[in-house]
DNA sequence: GTAAGCACATGATATTTATCATAATTTGAT
DNA sequence: ATCAAATTATGATAAATATCATGTGCTTAC
């Protein structure tokens, strides 16, 4: 954990580009960097929520405890903001954030972010527009969330790790097959059966976490039609 | 539809109570009050996005088409601004937005409304609170929609037109059962089956489109339960 | 007044997926 | 290396729900 000179990060925000030197350093002066490990929780939900956390690098995952089980709200890739919604739109973090691999943050105090947000307009700004892209983003998952089978769902998120995350058609999965059922929205056992049926297709092949894409055309259909 | 001047205006928005005489004047010139019926579309999926629009009376759903069919993604009441993210957060509307009941909307020009945003820090600031709150609500309902069963989702909405919406235990649907499927993401033919079961069972009367709750208490059980 | 169309209800069946049970595999600690 | 614990795989069964089929009542048009 150590203060940072905000002015000297290279992995400036968007909104962050906005700011000048002087404003910047009312950034720096207010926020801690703080590296965590995988698995670690970064906040937590029903927690007083009174930071806002800049991700410079890694892959969280945020999860929201519902009637029955936990479930994985979507994952959040550096650079990025964390828990906009839940600290501007709450006092109680809605949902917690967990850390899939080695991640640095920032925590900024709300009550400077706010200051921000009212000295610099352009800044704000693009607040607003990354806020109203997440939510538009969150429309189209909860709709192919409800209306896709299972099959699709996985489907989908394959290519989602493939293509936003890791960009290359073979990688290690960040998930737990029970991570990835939170994810889908399904069962460990049922998450279990599918990779079993893209390997035996010769869709995927698997090996632990580490996954390859063999049939992207037939795994895209797949994530389509359901 | 009719120029306004939004300083006369007795509804304004939480963000708009920050404008003052001069803004509100600059928002008033370019403003234009339009008048929707039941069923009329206020705005279009795929449509091109240049208006920010103020919902001033009556009850929206906003609908998006999914792989499968089409789904009400929430349902929105006056007073509330109606498409920040999707115009906004992208050039093309994301959803459409369609009229329950007779509504007046002000429509605003994203500009005007740009505009506003960089020169009043307190409108923009509002203007954030609302769209963090929004998208709370939606993983809320998001996590509901997948975790719960139907039974539970039918008797939660039914809850939300009593608490939110009618502020009464008596009230008459907005939406035909097939709309009902689409809110709460299954088919009509269950939608029915589910009402009748709660009508059989005396937790509700229902006739046509009337509803009476008569048992709170085990719906809310059943909303809560799945 | 009758026919046509539409929204809604309801029964029968098929499919998807959860759950339960058990086995296999991997991982970690000693 | 060996054993215990955790994770993952897989088969059998049951439950929820979609789909298909049909029927009923209500509205509208002519």
């Amino acid at each position: 954990m150590k203060s940072v000179s905000c002015s000297d990060c290279l992995i400036k925000s968007e909104a962050a580009k906005n700011l000048d030197t002087p404003e910047l350093n009312i950034l720096g002066n207010s926020c801690v960097e703080t590296s965590f490990n995988k698995g670690d929780t970064i906040f937590k939900q029903d927690a007083l929520s009174s930071n806002i956390i800049y991700l410079q690098s890694g892959l969280v995952k945020l999860t929201m405890e519902g009637p029955q089980r936990s479930q994985i709200l979507r994952l959040k890739q550096a650079p990025c903001y964390l828990g906009l919604p839940t600290t501007i739109g709450d006092k109680i973090n809605n949902y917690s954030a967990v850390a899939l691999e080695p991640v640095t943050a920032c925590f900024i105090d709300i009550n400077i972010f706010r200051n921000l947000l009212s000295i610099n307009s352009d800044f704000s700004y693009e607040i607003i527009i990354g806020l109203c892209k997440n939510e538009l983003d969150q429309f189209h998952r909860c709709v192919k969330l409800v209306q896709n089978q299972i099959y699709g769902r996985l489907a989908g998120n394959l290519l989602y790790f493939a293509d936003e995350i890791y960009k290359s058609e073979e990688f290690n999965l960040p998930l737990s097959r029970s991570e990835l059922a939170d994810l889908v929205c399904t069962s460990r056992e049922t998450v279990s059966r599918l990779i079993s049926n893209l390997a035996q297709e010769n869709i995927i092949s698997i090996s632990g976490k580490h996954v390859k894409i063999l049939n992207r055309e037939i795994l895209k259909k797949i994530s389509q039609n359901g």
